[in-house]
DNA sequence: ACATTTGTTCGACGAATTGACTAATAGGCC
DNA sequence: GGCCTATTAGTCAATTCGTCGAACAAATGT
């Protein structure tokens, strides 16, 4: 049942525990480690000959300058183990591998296998092969992956479930067939979910615990991190903010199937509002913003009503979450007009409202998410090191209590 | 800094694991615990020789039945460590101690001291002292505290803030002070957040990861339980719903100040729609929601209105957060009229609505979830590996990995 | 030359294992 | 009932693993 020999031999956790300052702090010669961890010298020599034999360090070079002795360094081999990611969308998929410190080696683009199924499996097994062969490394040091789609994943029955964009995928069982294919370890994640993370790792959310993505685009939805972690739900909807009572009447039938939110400010509900403005027929969302720089009054009177929508939304969230920051992306929402009428209307509706930002990573916010999430997987399954600090609460000998 | 040495001692976690195993199963022999845990027969029997000059277990019987030699079973002293927990409001404090199986072992009621502040730090350590006094205990087995409160704690400079019911609590730094006086480790916690904690243990969230408790009474404010954890929010206002904008207009000056969904179903709310609408006036709320018994039209109608903005909020708060279950509370939330009418509404509103029911501790909750997070930091103080934790997910050794 | 820091060797200790050995119990057989 | 046997519980002695501390050799700036 809980096997304690075989897992946490005391070698194990030291290791670990170097190979986590190491990763932290980069190249540290054994004398400074063993200072560090309160281990001796030669327990710290003996270790990192383990982990050379290994490949997992490697000399890095010396000290200099300092009175006394110089020092041998060491760092990571970072490539020593790699993650996979990869953001599966309609048309495309971004794939990329990143090295334990987390440097995006290589990158590769490729059209979605319109026949869906079996073959996107098929086809991100491939794509993964190909990135460590670009990069003239074995596939076997590949030891985690993770694929962002645009629908959701129960972990229960391991199965996809809304997918409405790509053909075929709906009850694929994707991350056993994966596994079986690719042979590292598999996650799903929403790709809303991976946006948010993906800031959170390199973008707007890096220095925030407590922070939204809200992507605005053809529909509209959120990722929320939390506690510096992907809030998921009871039933992996956390963040589906398409449905929020907000812009028409929630008890509309239309409402009911497409959400409130997504029917005022959708582009079906931006397409109406214009056109139902007396505004030109027959444009795109895109073509009706570009002419509010032209001063097309109608376009300015369209925006102006997603503002105000979506500043309610974000007060809304706000006040079930009390998130510290909000970063917009999408087509939509990564337009700086709309991201200034935003905040006009939030100052009216909120006295403390969150700060708003566009997306700082853009299109490729959710690749970077599944590289993240990726490495906080390997980091986990080599390290035991959830979340990026070492925090030890004050624990006491049992002894010592009175 | 990160002293690998002095914390995490073999048998210290040892020692933990085996406590943890007992708190989990009850009585257990040695030989049963060495099979569960890996560890050989008289490494274990070495420990509980440990574990029993430290108060820690006792003696509890001998197996009977199967075949072969019968085996002394030992279990926790339970009281070995108690917690105390503490519901401070604007006129009553609930206080409670806990034994570390989360039995209750006494409760005391007394009159909240009107003179506020420093006084009610004072009266909290005194009453912890006489519960510890009811049951013939030494006050330093207490080894851990949380006070509920009326509002909300900021972490980092360790001090309350809007805490509008008890006079001159806020700016207290009630941690500090309330540590130096009872001499273990104490935590503040918002009383709603703490109600929801306390459904979690041992009401209406006991099989739920994911469920919130709405509190409808004079305010209206929401606890999250997230993945089985309690959302605080960046600046601890995750829940604090009252300014949804639902109801009335999120842009209006009073809905800035006291919320849009406050404005609507708070008690005033209720008074001036019932008023509004050609009912008497100058009743309280629970006399209005009396009249509803009687057939009065008005008092229905005001109802049903207060329901279908609360089924509004409950939309709105799954949009974001996707809950399980809505567990509702407070003088006016606890009715069940108005739990028919909202799933009247919700049902109207959602595809698939989470399960709404009521409170199951009323009034309880809120102590009964102080001393549950009180057993969650002992537990973590006492028995949680730091940093370590024994069963590893999937951690296989360095060594073999490719 | 000297203080200072790095890194290795050697003996000792704490924690856990293994195997042999003793103790207690149920069930079968007379 | 009394006795034997298979089985399980618990102890004792010898050994291994990981670590520490001290002593010592090697390297480097002042």
């Amino acid at each position: 049942m809980i096997d304690l020999s075989s897992l946490a031999s005391t070698r194990q956790i030291t290791l670990r525990t170097v190979m986590r300052i190491l990763l932290d702090r980069g190249a540290v010669s054994r004398a400074e480690l063993s200072r560090m961890t309160g281990l001796s010298k030669q327990t710290m020599s003996e270790v990192f000959r383990e982990l050379e034999d290994g490949g997992w360090v490697q000399l890095a070079g010396r000290t200099q300058g300092s009175v006394g002795r110089s020092a041998a360094t060491y760092e990571v081999c970072a490539d020593r183990a790699l993650v996979f990611g990869a953001d599966v969308g309609g048309t495309k998929i971004h794939a990329a591998l990143a090295d334990m410190h987390g440097i995006v080696l290589t990158e590769l683009i490729e059209p979605t296998d319109l026949r869906g199924g079996e073959h996107v499996v098929g086809q991100l097994a491939r794509m993964s092969g190909a990135l460590a062969d670009a990069i003239g490394l074995p596939a076997e040091r590949i030891l985690a992956g993770t694929v962002g789609i645009p629908g959701a994943y129960d972990p229960r029955s391991r199965q996809l479930f809304m997918v409405p964009n790509i053909e075929g995928l709906e009850g694929t069982p994707l991350v056993d067939r994966l596994e079986a294919l690719v042979g590292f370890d598999v996650q799903v994640g929403n790709d809303v979910n991976m946006a948010a993370k993906g800031e959170q790792w390199l973008g707007e959310g890096k220095d925030v615990d407590n922070f939204v993505f809200i992507a605005v685009g053809t529909g509209i939805g959120m990722g929320i991190i939390s506690e510096r972690r992907v809030l998921r739900g009871a039933r992996g909807a956390a963040g589906e903010i398409s449905t929020l009572p907000i812009g028409s009447d929630p008890f509309d039938g239309r409402s009911l199937r497409a959400g409130a939110l997504e029917t005022a400010i959708g582009s079906a509900g931006i397409r109406g509002r214009y056109e139902g403005s007396g505004g030109e027929t027959g444009l795109t969302v895109r073509e009706i913003f570009d002419r509010i720089g032209r001063g097309d009054a109608i376009a300015i009177a369209t925006l102006d009503e997603v503002a105000r929508a979506l500043a309610q939304a974000i007060l809304a969230v706000s006040a079930v979450i009390d998130p510290e920051r909000v970063v917009l992306g999408g087509s939509i929402g990564a337009r700086p007009e709309l991201l200034e009428r935003v905040r006009h209307f939030l100052d009216r509706c909120m006295p403390n409202a969150p700060h708003c930002t566009i997306s700082e990573l853009g299109s490729k916010a959710g690749l970077y998410g599944t590289l993240a999430t990726s490495l906080d997987a390997l980091r986990e399954s080599l390290f035991q090191t959830p979340g990026y600090d070492i925090p030890m609460p004050g624990a006491k000998p049992l002894e010592q209590i009175p």
